[in-house]
DNA sequence: CAGTTAATAACACGCCCGTGCTATTTAAAA
DNA sequence: TTTTAAATAGCACGGGCGTGTTATTAACTG
């Protein structure tokens, strides 16, 4: 119902329907419709947490470094069917969300920023954390929160482009210039580089 | 009405209401709610290109070359309320474009790629192109075309993230990462140098 | 001036919606 | 078995919506 009329398509009526209850009886667990959207909207996030997380840490295949980071971060991509319809979900979610903003600030955000540091981290010949959680924190070389902040950035207009303009952005053309940005990564100890005549 | 509720929102008698009138004597000029919120689609689309524009042939301010494109990059970015206004306008239009495709193809997205290819021609050093029109072709020099597509989806990511999550990425936050960026386009002569070991 | 068309208004019908309320069935508890 | 609460169903009210139809006013034309 959400990739179809999304989140304000959610009603009490349709879901109901849907589910072969009566309003009445889909009332008796959410007594308002905001309350049945939030319910959506917490079981959408949940859902695909439980189904993107595991995805990136496939084992991988083996070849370059910049090919490695490329696969975990195609991974993410709306390239086929399957994970078009996830990012729509996900982004009908967020739009919602900006209109109701919740009371608890959204993690998304945070998880995401966090693979991003880690595909860097391992770029410029740093151990990988093992801990998730410290994966959060800053890295303290700058370079590595300064590219991973790139990094995210570049990857969402990539979705973006793939959900706004099919025509124009298809997964042929996502390859080369993801491999492209990866490789203007910097490599480790030549920070002052761009400081010199 | 766009702003406040998306272009589903935009309902005869919400437009009437507003505009004062009746709700027959505005369907004597849209006969059906399809007609109107086609021809507002028309219009917002129109209305942005014209105010977007004359915004990046300013006359530039002097300083060096990234700077200068950065200072015309960030003129595009939803950095201030008025723009993030425009933004969020363009967004509502452009999704209701991807559930009801017209009939032809959306020109925004070739309109936004002539301008970064203008950019990186010209931080490659070549002459700029003077007829808008021939903008819109590809560039003989691939890495033109290939930064062009790297710099045109970054933008889109800056302009997500700052829409989506303002709280992470503000206007301060986001100069650095698009002059890091703009630093890392290969200066032109340089095209073999990844393929040497 | 009369006549014709455009412009504006008003209403009615049917549809979908949220929500409050009341029955009825089911299940558990005493 | 009786009692009690949970679960399910159904109905009714008011409201917003698209749209078809008809009436009224304005403007233009001959």
């Amino acid at each position: 119902m959400i990739l179809r009329e999304g989140l304000a398509g959610v009603t009490v009526r349709g879901v109901a329907a849907e589910a072969g209850w009566s309003t009445g009886s889909l009332r008796h667990y959410f007594k308002n419709q905001h309350e049945l959207q939030a319910y959506v909207v917490q079981a959408t996030t949940d859902t695909l947490r439980r189904r993107v997380l595991p995805r990136v840490q496939r084992p991988r295949t083996a070849g370059s470094v910049v090919e490695g980071i490329a696969a975990i971060v195609q991974e993410m991509l709306p390239l086929d069917a399957e994970r078009r319809e996830e990012y729509a979900l996900w982004s009908a979610v967020v739009e919602w969300e900006r209109q109701h903003p919740p009371e608890g600030g959204s993690t998304a955000w945070n998880d995401q920023r966090a693979l991003y540091r880690q595909c860097i981290t391992f770029m410029r010949g740093y151990e990988p954390v093992r801990d998730p959680d410290q994966a959060t924190l800053p890295h303290p070389d700058d370079q590595v929160e300064l590219w991973a902040a790139i990094l995210h950035t570049f990857v969402d207009g990539l979705a973006s482009q793939l959900m706004n303009t099919p025509g124009e952005m298809s997964a042929d053309t996502v390859a080369p210039l993801l491999r492209s940005l990866l490789e203007a990564v910097p490599p480790a100890g030549l920070d002052r580089r761009a400081h010199q005549p």
